[in-house]
DNA sequence: ACCACGTCTAAGCAGGTTTTCAGGGGGGAG
DNA sequence: CTCCCCCCTGAAAACCTGCTTAGACGTGGT
């Protein structure tokens, strides 16, 4: 599990590096908005903690800009702004948690993994029509009957599935996927989606992996 | 948006039952564990809001026995046990979020609107007239039925609608959506703005896209 | 060393999409 | 009323994207 922390202060930082890297998180630090947002628009983190006044970018820009492209990465404000009002205003723009300082290192920790078990939750089946997913066992059902699918395969099929009725564009792909996240020129989702749907006998009638053109695919139900 | 209130204390319950039907959420309330326990079991609420002393079944066993039936319902503790322990032992044991008492009814409102957002996915809905844009799944819906548009007349569909009601240069349409910043003079707007017309069967009358001449086009309800 | 397998690149092809262009029409200014 | 510009429209050209296949590359097992 990946967190970054955004925050100015080095004793605050420093502090939660170390605590949270104790607790086996991988943490990486930005001290000001404009490298935190940087960070945070690769896509590599699992969870944002953001202090609100920042040089640069504030925590609540940052949040704006950074809930556009990830709606579904948890982020929790951690400052010293405790007035009702601001804790109502970092809430509505994006924050899933906002704790107020001075805090206590092991709340912080439990409201973490709060953030973490929603994020990871219904982990059970993921289906697709006849299709079901089991991602502990990596293992895909067809019609109740096991297909073997290769590690990449099953990590696209799992990604889209996952996003399933959502278009996936094929940056966000890659990203996720493929764990690329410079500029790509590849065709090698193309050369996946082709055997995924190969193997699960997908015909064009009945497309649960639906093409959309100039953008990238779609699972879809029905 | 149905939420269940266990609550003991009456005087609480009914400032909260209240101050939530106002923003029209739906609010049962129960004032011990057994009966809040049933209730919650039904399966009929989006959210519980529990205190954690209470007649019978505690707020934490209440939590643990929920919990089992329906891992994804947000649970928020509201509570006057306010040390660091208790609050990390109530989110550990499934709450999802811990409020101190005594606590703003402010803030509490958009915590809980948190927790909503977070289990209903918000997928934004973009409308014009009879026409609804789906940006999260590239659709469009003309009276419920799906219109198929490019990627570029989708774009170009979309910045319009975004930016209703008010007009939309043509500089300013180039360059979001054909992202072109110099100067430069072509009819590719007007060809895709007649057939967003012709697939949208906009008639002259009933023009959702108007003209503005010499300036660009605009998008505009009834 | 050889083979089997998973991953990835590359190239040709078949559509579909985007853009250009040119002729016709209509609105507004004078 | 007339003229000029701007806009509309259709069609053809240029461009691109995604599908498919073949094979290169690397790794791990025998």
């Amino acid at each position: 599990m990946r967190i970054l922390v955004v925050e100015d202060e080095q004793g605050i930082s420093n502090f939660l590096k170390q605590g949270l890297e104790e607790e086996s998180f991988a943490v990486d630090v930005a001290d000001n908005g404009k490298l935190g947002l940087e960070l945070a628009l690769s896509g590599n983190y699992d969870l944002l903690l953001l202090d609100w006044m920042l040089p640069g970018i504030s925590g609540i820009e940052l949040t704006r800009l950074f809930r556009k492209e990830y709606p579904a990465t948890p982020i929790i404000f951690l400052t010293a702004k405790d007035t009702v009002d601001e804790t109502v205003f970092g809430l509505q723009n994006g924050a899933n948690d906002y704790i107020k300082k001075p805090f206590h290192f092991e709340e912080l920790l439990v409201r973490i993994r709060v953030q973490m078990r929603n994020s990871v939750q219904t982990e059970e089946k993921l289906t697709l029509g006849p299709i079901v997913l089991e991602p502990e066992k990596h293992l895909v059902l067809l019609e109740g009957k096991e297909v073997p699918l290769t590690q990449k395969e099953f990590a696209l099929l799992e990604y889209l599935v996952r996003n399933k009725n959502k278009v996936c564009r094929r940056t966000r792909i890659i990203e996720s996927v493929w764990d690329i996240h410079f500029d790509y020129n590849t065709g090698i989702i193309d050369v996946f989606i082709n055997s995924l749907r190969k193997k699960l006998q997908l015909k064009k009638g009945e497309d649960y992996i639906q093409t959309i053109r100039g953008v990238g695919y779609m699972a879809k139900d029905l």
